[in-house]
DNA sequence: ACGGATAATACTTTATTCATAATTATGAAT
DNA sequence: ATTCATAATTATGAATAAAGTATTATCCGT
């Protein structure tokens, strides 16, 4: 027997999977989540598997239709207009926070992600610019030093991954993200919190209207 | 056998039941969760109850501790320090976006619980109070009319039902609740979104404030 | 007498089995 | 030919049983 390091549960296994899969877009939103099937694929019984639909429906990855089974969720364009905002304006006040919170060393390490996303930019490394644009935005929500609000912007975040928007909205205005970037940077090292949530805010704002516009170019 | 007109799910009727007894502190943060015990009590097999604590997890209620069991979420002063600013931030946000968004009724709908309210006071009804005080910013939520924002702000309300605070933290300061009140009232009725926004933020904080003073008295 | 190790007990976790409800398909009647 | 009703099949939801792991208590050795 392999020595389980990781005393995590089977459901959870399970659950990290299954969000693996839809955030792969394997189930694809509106999708019916078959149970015997999934369970048969992963060689486990049921109960588990419905132990961690469970988890996933609160984290609003999965609909539980009582008698009718699991549905993967599916996001509207109206869900995106009202979960856009909300996140930037959550992201805004880590910016703000972060700037009271942060010292010396955790500002340089920001610097060093930052000067990762202008080396990516530079080397046109589509891969590479998104990730470490993603452990930009996670690093300064930690500063911010507050497990609730952490906790609430990564599970917006993680409904925000049903849809396809993420990566597509960024490959689009690589430059400009990366212009918006430079001044959180700036606002961070100037210890302007009112400046740094603001720039935060709109930087996200500004996603979801280069997304609307790319999504209005895909109707034409 | 009663007839079953709720066709809602048997975990799902579970987990609310064990909801109002964690809110009522019945089971206290930190205790124990006995499933063997709890499922005898309502007559039912272990398999819908484990269903249901996956779900009270999710919503923060009760921590799963792999193999050690089910115990309830202790929320520390941390928390709450952590908690209140954040939904000062988004019932403020609410009360901005509640200004945009309702028409002649939905203001008169509001003017008729902030009348309730100010009747609960005069004839010093706490219970009455409370509820109206509840459903006063439950209204300006939902007319805020973002599912995504309500559902954050009723998920952090439901963690802070963990501690006895609510309903305390009101009782002490009904007469200065009640003016801030009547000031959030005023700024809605004069569509005055950038003032409703700040009103009920400060509000919201005030509230932790008062919160904290009766905890150091308490502490001396 | 104190500390460590082993064994036993208890509780979580997973699997299998069973029942109930919903949906779909087929047949009959209009 | 179309629609409605009934029956059958399939999937969800619940319960029981079995297995594995952790914790605690006891015993032995130092």
């Amino acid at each position: 027997m392999t020595a389980r390091i990781a005393p995590t549960a089977l459901y959870q296994e399970v659950a990290e999977r299954l969000r693996q899969r839809i955030f792969a877009h394997e189930l694809l939103p509106g999708a019916w989540v078959d149970e015997q099937k999934i369970a048969e694929q992963y060689g486990i019984s049921r109960t588990p598997l419905r132990e961690a639909l469970k988890v996933l429906a609160s984290e609003g990855l999965v609909v539980l239709k009582p008698r009718r089974g699991c549905y993967v969720t599916e996001i509207s364009p109206r869900d995106l207009d009202d979960i856009f905002p909300l996140i930037a304006l959550l992201e805004g006040r880590c910016a703000a926070e972060a700037v009271h919170k942060m010292n010396k060393a955790d500002l340089e390490r920001l610097a060093a992600i930052h000067a990762r996303l202008e080396r990516s930019a530079r080397d046109n490394q589509i891969t590479d610019f998104f990730e470490a644009n993603q452990e930009f935005h996670r690093t300064i929500q930690e500063l911010a030093d507050n497990r609730w609000l952490l906790q609430v912007i990564q599970d917006l975040r993680k409904v925000l991954k049903l849809s396809r928007i993420h990566s597509l909205s960024l490959e689009g205005r690589l430059q400009q993200s990366l212009e918006e970037h430079r001044a959180i940077m700036a606002a961070l090292e100037a210890g302007d919190a009112r400046q740094a949530e603001q720039l935060m805010h709109d930087h996200l704002l500004s996603g979801r209207e280069a997304l609307a516009r790319m999504q209005d170019s895909k109707a034409a």
